[in-house]
DNA sequence: AGCTGTGAATATGTTCACAGCG
DNA sequence: CGCTGTGAACATATTCACAGCT
């Protein structure tokens, strides 16, 4: 299977989006410039992302909107269930627990560690609050192969390994370091300082 | 001034941190290479990117690490402070208060904005909740350039372009959904349910 | 000799343009 | 005739390779 482009996967997602908007009872078909149009791309692109994957559309009518999404949900591992793990209990966790669409898409948070006694055994929204040792028996027993990663920058690499090394698959990084993992290990890195630096570039020239 | 990739831009800030990092009483001086492996790229990238702004490296040594930082600052607009303003008075404004590496760097919270009565008037992280009506008013008063936008996404493009028109030039945005802007008013978008379908993406091949 | 600065070569991603199906 | 699917053209970003300074 050829490699896609990390920004082909983003414009996937957002298809999924615009997609779930459109009540499929009025129209059950759209053209690749109104999605293009919804999702702020140009038609060719939409065309060319979706062509990666086969072709599902219909020419001289555009594309079928439940199968395509049913389509781009698989693709997207949209339809799986996918267990999460956070680590560090503080307010970005709190953040994506809190945040609908997480929950929508099939991440669900089992547990939470901590390393803070003061934490551990709290309640967290709902959930109890468990302790970092725990962590590899934790990942094994409840099948978790995804891990949000909100510990300080010091910390992070270790926990990172010990998760990769305990079976998990996908990071998504909110410490700003860089994380020393096996290769096999997906890494998403999310630094908010850096975006926010991004911004004060722009508006710096 | 020829256009920055963001990419590039995004390298220079993790130059940065590395150079933050390096004790200069130790080594005053750092190689394209050692400075590639720290920031995780290549010597051939950390001198591209270095050169875009004019040549400050010393052939045979490698580049002065104080003044290579100074000179990346400048450019990154990291030696003003930066008033920003936090429309939404949820968990995601409140990681990012509570987050060191952004006072650090500058961007200093001055206000934070809600629409709901309850949290209008309270205590936020040491910071009085205004309500949203204010926005124009606070944003003139204070010389906020920077908005971080944590509103529901319905609601997110309305105060965009409020914000936009009451001199906001800069917005990250948390909100799900395109912002309608004038041109001139950059936003950079941070979906972090999308960054968890790339892993999920990542790991259903 | 070591390391920068940079044009040239390569790789990657996006847009164009049109053949061909419905 | 409208719209997809896709090779070809283009644009952009990264890597190579080496001349030239220290």
């Amino acid at each position: 299977m050829p490699r896609v482009p990390d920004s082909a996967v983003r414009r996937l997602s957002l298809y999924v989006r615009c997609l779930e908007g459109i009540d499929t009872a009025a129209t059950s078909t759209i053209s690749s410039r109104d999605l293009a149009t919804a999702a702020g791309t140009t038609a060719a692109q939409v065309r060319k992302d979706l062509s990666r994957f086969g072709s599902f559309g219909k020419r001289g009518l555009g594309y079928p909107v439940d199968p395509l999404l049913e389509r781009l949900r698989t693709i997207l591992g949209l339809n799986a269930e996918w267990p999460v793990m956070v680590v560090g209990a503080g307010r970005i966790g709190s953040a994506l627990h809190a945040y609908p669409y997480f929950r929508e898409r099939g991440f669900r948070i089992v547990a939470v560690l901590d390393d803070d006694p003061v934490k551990v055994g709290s309640e967290w929204n709902g959930t109890t609050v468990e302790h970092v040792d725990q962590m590899e028996a934790i990942i094994c027993d409840r099948g978790v192969k995804l891990l949000v990663l909100a510990v300080p920058a010091p910390a992070a690499s270790g926990v990172a390994l010990r998760a990769a090394r305990a079976g998990i698959r996908g990071i998504l990084n909110f410490a700003p370091a860089r994380l020393e993992v096996p290769d096999e290990v997906v890494v998403n890195d999310v630094n908010l300082a850096l975006e926010m630096e991004a911004l004060a570039f722009a508006l710096s020239r």
